[in-house]
DNA sequence: GAACGATATCTTACATATAAAGTATTTATA
DNA sequence: TATAAATACTTTATATGTAAGATATCGTTC
């Protein structure tokens, strides 16, 4: 027990701190604009940007693998539920896939699209807000900072 | 469904892509950081955060509601469960508070404080890693960044 | 063309996040 | 002091994330 135990090197605080730093501003974010989408839509984020990706699709659908790999939350071994839910919900429709009978497809149906384009107007203002308070300097900054992260990361994986 | 509907100003590009590259990096080290604790120590990352805010407080005892506000996931309406199944694994320790009769003050055991202790380590070596690609420059810079994006979204509210 | 490993999805079980409503207790106010 | 409002926590329900394993199908190899 002893507090000797836990002393840290300075880089191990300094990445300690921006990791904390890091996931609030995002746990802050998501719960925000998760939130506001629950709220109004009674959506969750996770299915707005399952949305988001099969309204940029080819023909508005997409296999299911595919779109679990693209999905934030990895949610590759939840697609599932989250799929049957959204098709309960009229959103989307789940139909076999051609070529190999193991596969479905996901498609959005009208009133998804519909949905999802109500979505993504207050989404992109939601957004735009929650960054309002800084300079477009900056706003590039962090956005190349953050690639530059992410590229990192995916390079460890 | 006319496409135009989505059109975005360029500032509002900008945040949205500047929230997904956030989002996926703050995911990433989330799921990477909680999936070693989960399978080394049978523990998730709002378990170890709970943890290492009792550790740190005096005498290792918290208050449930001051606990709960302190933890990165806004688990004020969930902390119930957590504290059910942290002291159930004998992490913590639940006793009634002496001046409110309504609270309940929260104590690390010495067998959490042990088990903190272990994953405090390795936990911190896995963020150091994480970041490893980054230059001291760098990781400072996105530190004051996040801490800058942080007090505006604080702020707001 | 039969067997093997890989792949796509589903199932189950559990931990956790969110929301809404309920209970007990405290504090503020009339 | 009686009452209303606020607070601390619990309960319930549903959605989601994580893990392990089951099932069906595919592609390749022998």
């Amino acid at each position: 027990m002893a507090p000797s135990k836990l002393i840290k090197s300075r880089r191990e605080q300094q990445s300690v701190r921006l990791l904390l730093e890091l996931l609030r501003c995002a746990k802050t974010l998501e719960g925000r604009i998760g939130g506001k989408l629950r709220k109004n839509f009674g959506q969750s984020l996770t299915r707005f940007d399952a949305l988001s990706h099969l309204y940029r699709a080819d023909n508005m659908t997409l296999p299911v693998t595919v779109l679990a790999s693209q999905l934030l939350a990895s949610t590759s071994r939840n697609i599932t539920g989250l799929i049957d839910r959204m098709e309960k919900d009229g959103l989307v429709k789940r139909s076999p896939h051609v070529q190999d009978r193991r596969s479905f497809v996901v498609r959005l149906t009208n009133s998804g699209a519909r949905v999802f384009e109500e979505m993504a107007i207050e989404h992109g203002h939601w957004i735009r807000d929650g960054f309002a308070g800084l300079s477009a300097a900056k706003l590039k900054n962090m956005q190349s900072s953050m690639i530059e992260l992410r590229k990192h990361l995916e390079l460890e994986s």
